[in-house]
DNA sequence: CTCATGTCGCAACCTTTGGTTGCACATAAT
DNA sequence: ATTATGTGCAACCAAAGGTTGCGACATGAG
C-alpha cells in the first residue's frame, strides 16, 4: 500500500504551502518571469521577503536566476512544476481512495447489520 | 480568467500544508479516527503537539471531536476533506494550464521564426 | 470510600519561519 | 562624476510547530 505521505513530499510541500509563494508562482507564470523588485511590486510584501522566498523556491528547483545586467530575472522551471503538480495530486488522489474505501465498508456493515438483524447500539 | 490563488484557499492549504497534520489525516482515515494519545503513540511529536494540530483541522473543518468517557475521539469528516482534495486538485490544474499555454506559445514563436526566417538570439 | 492510573487541558518556554527595517554595494543613466 | 535603481546582508519582530511541567477529571482496583 502507497503511504499517502512520505517524506519525498515534504520539502515540495512547504514550497508550495505558503500562499506569498503560491501568488509568486502565479505570477511569474503568468509574466514568463520576473525579478524580486518586480514581484515585491504585486504583492503585499517587501522585496526582502520575495528575495527570502525566491531562495526557498530556487532550493526546491522550482524556479531558477539568470543574472541579467544588475537585474535577477526569476524563470519557473516548468518541468519541476509539472511533477510538483502530480506530487500534490496523488496526494489528493490517496485520500480519495481510502474516503471512498472506508464508504464502501461502512455500506458493507450496513448491509450485513440488516441481513443478520443485529441491532449493534453499545 | 480564474485567479489560480484565491484568499478561500488559503486556511484549507495552511491545514493540509504542514507535514505532521497530513500524517495525522493518513492515520485517522487508516485507523477510522483517534484520540491525541493514541495518535501521538504512532508520530514522532508529542500529544500535546498532536492536539494543537487536532485543533487546527478542527477549526478547519476537516475533522471533529466526540467526547467519550475520559477520552476525546476525533473522527475526519469526509466531505469536508473531500471537499479540500478538490480545492486542492483545482489550483494544481491551473497551474498545468499555464504550463500548457506557455509550451504552445513557445512553439508558435519558435514556427513563426522558422518560417519568416528570422534568427532571434539575443 | 479511597487511591492509583490514564486522559485531558493549560501555561511557559524554545526554535523556526515569514516579514520588516536599515544599510552597504554594484550597475545604469545623466 | 553623480545620481538613481536593483541587489545582498544583518538585526530585529511576530506567529507557528514543538517541548516540558503541572493541575484537573474520569475510571478501575483495593
Amino acid at each position: 500500500m502507497s503511504p499517502t505521505t512520505t517524506a519525498v513530499d515534504d520539502d515540495l510541500w512547504s514550497a508550495v504551502g505558503d500562499p506569498t509563494r503560491r501568488r509568486m508562482l502565479d505570477l511569474l507564470l503568468g509574466d514568463g518571469g520576473g525579478t524580486a523588485t518586480t514581484l515585491s511590486g504585486r504583492l503585499p510584501v517587501t522585496r526582502q521577503a520575495v528575495a527570502k522566498h525566491l531562495g526557498v523556491l530556487d532550493r526546491a528547483g522550482l524556479v531558477h536566476a539568470t543574472p541579467a545586467g544588475r537585474e535577477r530575472r526569476y524563470e519557473v522551471d516548468e518541468a519541476q512544476l509539472a511533477r510538483a503538480v502530480a506530487q500534490l495530486s496523488s496526494v489528493g488522489a490517496a485520500w480519495d481512495a481510502r474516503l471512498q474505501r472506508i464508504r464502501r465498508i461502512a455500506e458493507a456493515i450496513q448491509r450485513a447489520e440488516r441481513q443478520t438483524g443485529e441491532s449493534a447500539e453499545d
